[in-house]
RNA sequence: GGGCGAUUAGCUCAGUCGGUUAGAGCGCCGCUCUGAUAAGGCGGAGGCCCCUGGUUCGAGUCCAGGAUCGCCCA
């Protein structure tokens, strides 16, 4: 009989039914349907971080995709309206090293052979392939967003946002053109910025180690020893620190060192370092021509450490960043040894060496020279590119500044009104914030945005805000300015506005975190007078996207967003440039609420790398393992730890679904059986009819639920959200159904209409986490209701219905109860299929109402509650109770109890150690009784009569006989609803008493004992 | 050196307001069911709750110090 529910399949076929979904999704509009129900709703505005466009995306995007497209649908579905808008990430030195690597061009010399114009060109082909990889691929996780309406970081519309935020960092006066030493790559030709470099790893490097004597003048025959895992960078000394509270000794060698680096030296003569300041000393490429009249002398400097080298640490200030920062102090001549290539600049000897290749030639020039003390190697963490992976130096170069000092304390107070999760990931910030360094924001490279500053020799810094200053502004070149990059950008003349001298640009662009950090202004439109239709489609992004140009209205509706989330790298990036770039434009946080998740992990701990084998590719793990069980596994980890990612916990996942799927399936097979059709009402007011006891309890388990998940989405917590679902499923499938089974197979309605609330409700609560299963499961549970709608992302969030709370805490006692009678049962090996006489119990007094169940559950007759009588007497201290009563006696009384010195009182009391224990201040449990089986925990004890008699071990093998030919039915194929005509064999003819209920179980028509074995007719 | 976290079963992790015998999943061992069946259920073994002190009648939980690991910054 075909019933109003389609048939499931044995189990889920993930991959199968999410196309399905998605299919469906695109045929009915649903996502279109869903934006248009919450129109006009509350808002809730998510800020998106823009992910690269430069390759397919990893699973670690995923992680945090799912996450934004987790917390939005949980949103959708409690009725606010939101932007969905995507961005993409366009520009920069990323999407460059790939196009750079495509083409097999390996230096700037190459780029600009190939042309400024063809690789700008490469470089958005880049992005608009990988753009459209990456819409896919979330399309198929499942993410709903606006698809159409991405931003794109490289429209001239986004970088004409930035060149407002820096013509305002320059008119307070932020902005500078900074001579210092820098984190530079050499392959790339570009320096590195503060957050930039942290991004890169840290990677074990064998690098040279050195000790060389630096000769003191006037002081014959004595020199400082001086340790250095750079050789490169000695011919450009100019100093050596020491630290001036620190004991250093000359040793019989003549070479001083510190006391704590050589506590076993002959100590010729002993001094401080701050005696030694100011000595002069001979450096050690004095002849060298960038030498030529440079005094080295010794300066102090606390930051000298004295656990390793010698405590006299050689000076180069061209050549390191601290070094630098002491020439400052000290006045010293900064020599910079390294032209952009990373190689040697002539008049530092070893013309056109790299920092490797220099190595050698300085070690053997010193050892001729008798300079060097000692030569080795060390290997230490080193830090190397971000993007290219070589090895960083220093330099000491020009590059474009924004100070960080007025900023900080408004981006502090900014911080304090942003809520974390986790919540001390705002501690985290606030460190950040407090030791910033200034923004280097310039970067010698091609494709990125173009720097807006045209300085002049009279001194004035032009900085252009906007297009329409630059048209006006120009004096030629503004023809052929199809879009605002190099290289036509650098074709624009403009005048001075001090001196009307004709100024060419900075070649520098800027750093990609400009253009991310720009977007809460740039994306919703703030003070954009009107609305521009597509006007993020502009420049590099024409044609990419059909995103507007909001105006400011529109602006102060969105702005801050009420909640971002990604990575929590993102601290010193992203969170960091959209802060600082909003609070200088706007003076407040741009977002009320974030959410940061740490590192993805292969599934037994080890970074995922390619080259390793154990990587996971995105359309792979969809693939074969599904977006839902994907999801799931990247909602179920606490986002404040690492997560082990892979196929054998994503297959542990998929078995827990099967019981979804079961649960699901068995409903559906024995609803098409009874005929019997959902009701759509149910989900309003809870199932309505006879409810029995154990229904209500359902009703409240499952309103129990609806609670719980609301509460940890609301918290930001979807491992809350999948770990209630998870007990509930448990709930549901492993004590409802279990217990209800029969009620299902003879078609009772009630309960029909129960567990279909409780599937429906649960479906709902799920679907942000996993939303094609649940989709899925909707469509075949509450479609065949009439008034449903058709998408269960379109039904919103589950009104709990009313239940009976203290229903919850009764059945935890009835289960507690069943448990300990397992218990007992299997302690005394007798099977559950042997009925037994009766269980008394005594404790768990919520259970009192519910001895059928337990009767059932435990397969005995009768079930009484009161006092076990026992061998053993057992009590115990009710701790929360007698702790403060007693105090310090507490220990005399639970010794006594636990001696068994004790005498009992009048209505269920006990004195023990001098003290009278009321009946609620003792837990009492029992032990041990011949006969009986007895268990006890937390103050509950059952015990089992296990005295069989002649009915009960007849019934016993009446239900090993029902389990045999049913198990027979099954191995010969029949149906559920098959009838058959029985015989068993002829030494059970005694079971025929039994003769209805055998007949019943097993579907029998006729019932007989024949011969000596089973047999079955199918009829 | 400063900052932020973590440390609980073989593995991955829970552990509420401080309370009685510290839990789950996976793995392992045994049993069981056979109308969820390449599933399901029950039971068992398995713990120096990192260490040391302190507060408290009582500490995995609170406080102090230390160790180890991870991360951020010097």
């Amino acid at each position: 009989m075909p019933g109003i529910f389609s048939p499931f399949a044995d189990k889920p076929n993930h991959n199968g039914l999410e196309l399905e979904i998605l299919e469906r999704w695109d045929d009915e509009g649903t996502f279109a349907s869903l934006r248009e129900l919450n129109r006009g709703g509350p808002r809730f505005s998510f800020i998106d971080g823009p992910i690269t466009a430069n390759n397919p995306m990893g699973v670690h995007h995923a992680w945090g995709r799912t996450l934004k497209d987790v917390f939005q649908r949980y949103k959708a579905l409690r009725g606010f309206d939101q932007r969905y808008q995507n961005g993409f990430d366009c520009q920069g030195l990323w999407v460059e090293v790939e196009v750079e690597k495509s083409l097999g061009l390996n230096s700037k010399r190459e780029i600009e052979e190939y042309g400024l114009a063809e690789f700008a060109e490469r470089c958005k082909e880049r992005v608009a392939k990988f753009s459209e990889v990456i819409t896919e691929q979330s399309r198929r996780l499942g993410m709903w967003m606006d698809w159409d309406n991405d931003y794109y970081t490289f429209s001239d519309t986004n970088i004409e946002y930035i060149w407002r935020f820096l013509k305002a960092t320059h008119e307070r006066g932020w902005l500078y053109k900074g001579h210092r030493s820098t984190v530079w790559c050499p392959r790339c030709g570009t320096s590195i910025s503060q957050h930039e470099l942290f991004a890169g790893e840290y990677k074990e490097l064998e690098h040279p180690s050195l000790f060389v004597k630096f000769p003191l003048k006037d002081r014959d025959g004595e020199s400082l020893s001086v340790w250095t895992t750079t050789p490169w960078t000695l011919p450009a000394n100019v100093a050596a620190a020491v630290h001036p509270d620190a004991d250093y000794v000359l040793r019989s060698d003549g070479t001083w060192i510190a006391k704590e680096l050589d506590p076993e030296a002959d100590a010729v003569r002993t001094a401080r370092g701050a005696d030694l300041v100011g000595l002069e000393y001979e450096g050690p490429f004095d002849h060298l021509p960038a030498q030529k009249g440079v005094v080295h002398r010794v300066i102090p400097w606390d930051d000298v450490v004295l656990d390793e080298g010698t405590g006299i640490v050689h000076i180069a200030p061209g050549a390191g960043a601290e070094d630098f920062e002491l020439s400052r102090i000290h006045d010293l001549p900064v020599l910079a040894p390294l032209d952009e290539a990373g190689r040697m600049l002539p008049g530092f000897g070893f013309d056109r060496l790299s920092t490797d290749e220099v190595a050698e030639p300085v070690i053997n020039d010193l050892r001729h020279r008798g300079l060097l003390l000692e030569a080795g190697t060390i290997v230490h963490r080193y830090p190397t590119c971000w993007r290219c992976g070589t090895p960083l130096v220093f330099r000491v170069v020009d590059d474009w500044f924004i100070s960080a000092e007025e900023i900080r304390q408004p981006m502090l107070e900014a911080n304090r009104t942003v809520e974390w999760t986790p919540d001390f990931y705002s501690k985290r910030m606030d460190d950040w914030l407090r030791n910033m360094d200034d923004w280097n924001i310039s970067r010698k490279r091609y494709c990125g945005l173009p720097l807006p500053f045209y300085p002049c020799e009279c001194g004035e810094l032009n900085v252009i805000g906007s297009r329409t200053e630059l048209e006006a502004r120009a004096v030629r070149g503004i023809d052929q300015l199809v879009e605002l990059h190099r290289p036509w950008i650098d074709e624009v003349v403009i005048r001075c506005a001090a001196c009307d001298r004709e100024l060419r640009r900075v070649p520098e662009v800027g750093d990609a975190w400009l253009d991310a950090g720009i977007v809460p202004l740039a994306t919703l439109g703030w003070r954009n007078e009107t609305t521009v239709p597509h006007g993020h489609a502009n420049g590099a992004a024409q044609g990419l996207s059909g995103a507007d140009l909001p105006d400011n209205a529109y602006w102060e509706e969105w702005f801050p967003a009420d909640w971002i989330s990604e990575m929590r790298e993102q601290i010193r990036l992203w969170f960091y440039s959209i802060s600082f770039m909003a609070v200088t434009l706007v003076g407040r946080s741009p977002y009320r609420r974030v959410l940061t998740y740490e590192k993805l992990l292969d599934e037994t701990g080890r970074e995922m790398h390619r080259s390793w084998g154990n990587a996971i590719e995105v359309d792979e793990a969809l693939e074969r393992m599904g977006a839902d069980v994907m999801r799931w596994q990247y909602c179920s980890q606490p986002s404040s730890q690492n997560l082990l990612f892979g196929y054998g916990p994503g297959y542990e996942i998929q078995r827990r679904l099967l019981t979804l799927w079961n649960s699901a399936k068995f409903l559906v097979d024995y609803a098409n059986i009874g005929s019997w059709t959902p009701i759509w009402q149910d989900l309003e007011g809870g199932p309505a009819g006879e409810l029995q006891p154990l229904d209500r309890w359902l009703v409240a388990r499952t309103n129990a639920l609806v609670t719980e998940a609301a509460a940890a989405y609301e918290s930001w917590l979807s491992v809350n959200v999948s770990r209630a679902f998870d007990a509930f499923l448990e709930d549901v499938s492993n004590w409802y159904i279990r217990r209800s089974r029969r009620r299902f197979w003879d078609g009772d309605e009630v309960a029909f209409r129960t567990l279909w609330f409780a599937l429906v409700q649960g479906v709902r609560v799920i679907s942000p986490v996993m939303p094609f299963l649940a989709d899925y499961l909707w469509r075949k549970l509450a479609s065949p209701a009439e008034g449903a709608p058709s998408s269960v992302f379109l039904a919103g969030w589950p009104e709990e219905a009313t239940g009976d709370a203290e229903l919850l805490d009764e059945v935890a006692d009835v289960r507690r109860v069943v448990e300990l009678g397992r218990h007992a049962r299997a302690h005394a090996g007798v099977k559950l299929r042997q009925p037994l006489r009766s269980l008394v119990v005594e404790g768990a007094a919520l259970a009192r109402g519910h001895a059928g169940e337990i009767a059932d559950e435990l397969r005995v007759n009768e079930v009484d509650f009161g006092e076990v009588e026992a061998s053993e007497l057992r009590v115990k201290a009710n701790l929360p109770l007698l702790g403060p009563k007693l105090g310090r006696d507490l220990a005399a009384v639970r010794k006594a109890l636990e001696e068994g010195a004790f005498e009992k009182l009048p209505g269920g009391g006990f004195r023990a150690a001098g003290h009278d224990l009321s009946a609620d201040e003792v837990l009492v449990e029992r032990r041990g009784k011949e006969g009986f089986g007895v268990a006890s925990a937390d103050g509950v004890t059952v015990a089992l009569d296990l005295r069989l008699d002649e009915e009960l071990e007849r019934t016993g093998r009446a239900y090993d006989l029902i389990h045999e030919v049913n198990s027979l039915r099954k191995a010969m194929g029949l149906e559920l609803t098959d009838r058959i005509e029985l015989a068993i064999p002829e030494r059970l003819t005694d079971l025929l008493e039994h003769r209805e209920w055998i007949a019943r179980e097993t579907l029998a028509t006729s019932l007989e004992a024949a011969g000596d074995e089973i047999r079955i007719e199918k009829t």
